[in-house]
DNA sequence: CAATCATCGGCAAACCATTTCCGGACCAGG
DNA sequence: CCTGGTCCGGAAATGGTTTGCCGATGATTG
């Protein structure tokens, strides 16, 4: 070779094993880096039997929710040289069990499921010693690991933030019923209100679409309905967003009569609509994150199970009528 | 072994090769199932000198264009049973350059580089035998091959529509002028008017920012300097977003008085719009897809380079005027 | 000056799973 | 009985890295 040395003794230079001085050691570097030589780590994980690779499986396509997700995902795991395989199944079984059995032929170290969290999903049925966590996904089995932000905290903490700006006329717009998310937000929300005195009443939950013809017609019924609402606490920014656009039409100010805050901090819809929303943030990068360190202990022989639920955060904008100035009395509105 | 043959048999039965008994095929493939055994991919590509890996390194970070492009190179390669490892370095050089090292330390068969395509960035810089494509992505060096959207094509498709409908007083509202994309897209519309006989005079262009909240000031200042216009291409779906609803807001029928177009065709802003809006689509499934060909191909030897630019489509929606019932005289609008 | 010790690095085997080549065993037909 | 073909086992090759052992070298000390 060309630092004079055998490729044993090129090995212990780079991996700093075996006595060597430090001028041999500089010297097979230097070549090293002069061939452009790289180890080859597909030999490397054959003998050490672990690959440093995680498969990342999604059941449905990559959609908005899944980017900051698969951001956390590989912020934690790229820390660790850990390299992420992208599967996206599409919702089709037979296409996940072909990218599964892929995934185990490659000797991935574990598996990270993510996906649409509305249903809890069948387990991916992979002999129990390979580690799988589920991100912002869960499995009917408890036997595994689900990851997911904490809907119930995300309710309350929209609710709160209302009552603290001191409205009590309270009113709920939202998604379809059958999601999970959407109880856990209601029951949040609906908690706060009773804890604070203040009533949630069911005829001022309206469930619909996810889309902001929804939170349009919304905002209309409950004009007609409950024309005396003060604050409105939408499952999601679209929503929040049809809700607006519906009641600045119709003259109604925001935040000043009604103050409204959205759901998923979604920046491109809660920054564009006027007022900007103030939103929930699900934290999605911090479940991701999350999954991936759950997914190294568990390779790491942890056993842990269940599903874990991470509090959320309130990002204030102009929405809900609460801004920093607020907090101090000479300032306006 | 199980099904008493020794390993050398059972590789022959399982791929193959040789000459067995079709009852020992069968008996070992049975007893391979029984044992639930895998082959190993990486003594394979050890051997076989090939991954079938290929790294997708995102130079800025997956955003909402990155994913209909990975879902296309996902599709190609999925046939292929080629894996593909996800690699976002955030616009970060040195983490750039860790992951290509991480990818090439892997033996990847080749690289796809993604990210936003405003402007040529510089080449990897890995040793020329490693087959790279980039994907709505360009290179600053001849020798690479990139694919991108057509934007000529695009800003044409737009201003032959408008053209078509029997608009005459154009007006194209875009983004930033520094964006290749920006002028291409201009040069395709002026083309396009000028072919037809019509004009788009520079006074009724106008340069900004990629958000709906330029989009509502330039429908402000279009109404104010060119009170007579009757058609706007925009830039993007945001901005055409924001110059629909400010024309509403100023009691301007859309598409009756004025016809809009949109671009990038992005479902949840083009749907959500009122009226839906009629918008250029840039096929970014397609880039995906014809990328991760290319790069097959080069990893086969093809040594074609340069800058592959494919079509676009238009899907019609109503606000530019032209639905399918328009060409059916009898119709009302 | 010789003996001992510590340091250093080469060599070869081990590692791991697969694939391939070669030859032996067996059977059938001439 | 010989020949030819079929079938399968055993061993070697494949790929690169890692590691254990041992010889060599130089320095230190009695």
């Amino acid at each position: 070779m060309l630092a004079g040395v055998s490729t044993g003794t090129a090995s212990k230079a780079l991996n700093g094993r075996g006595q060597l001085r430090d001028e041999t050691r500089e010297r097979v570097q230097a070549a090293a880096q002069q061939l452009g030589f790289r180890p080859n780590d597909l030999a490397k994980s054959l003998i050490r039997g672990r690959t440093f690779t995680v498969g990342l499986l999604t059941s449905d396509s990559f959609g908005r929710f899944s980017i900051p997700v698969m951001q956390g995902i590989e912020d934690a795991l790229g820390a660790g040289s850990i390299a992420v395989y992208l599967c996206d199944a599409r919702g089709d079984r037979v296409r996940e069990r072909h990218y599964v059995e892929s995934l185990l032929q490659r000797r991935v170290d574990g598996i990270i499921v993510s996906g649409r969290r509305a249903d809890p999903r069948p387990p991916l049925g992979v002999d129990p010693m390979v580690p799988v966590v589920h991100a912002y996904s869960q499995s009917t089995s408890p036997e595994d690991l689900a990851v997911v932000p904490d809907d119930v905290d995300g309710g309350r903490l929209a609710m709160d933030h209302l009552l603290r700006a001191g409205r009590r006329r309270l009113a709920h717009v939202t998604g379809p019923a059958r999601f999970e998310a959407v109880q856990l937000r209601y029951r949040g929300a609906r908690q706060a209100a009773e804890e604070a005195g203040q009533e949630l009443p069911g005829a001022r939950v309206l469930t619909g679409a996810w889309s902001e013809a929804w939170g349009r017609e919304a905002a209309g019924l409950l004009l007609a309905e409950s024309p005396d609402v003060d604050a409105v606490f939408c499952g999601n920014d679209q929503i929040a967003r049809g809700v607006a656009d519906a009641l600045r039409e119709r003259g109604v100010r925001v935040p000043d009569d009604i103050a409204i805050v959205g759901y998923d901090n979604w920046e491109i819809v809660a920054a564009a609509t006027r007022p900007p929303l103030t939103s929930v943030d699900q934290g999605l990068e911090g479940v991701g994150r999350t999954a991936a360190r759950l997914l190294l202990a568990r390779i790491d022989g942890e056993r842990e199970a269940g599903v874990r639920r991470l509090p959320c955060s309130l990002v204030v904008r102009e929405s809900s009528g609460v801004s920093s100035l607020r907090e101090h009395p000479e300032a306006t509105r």
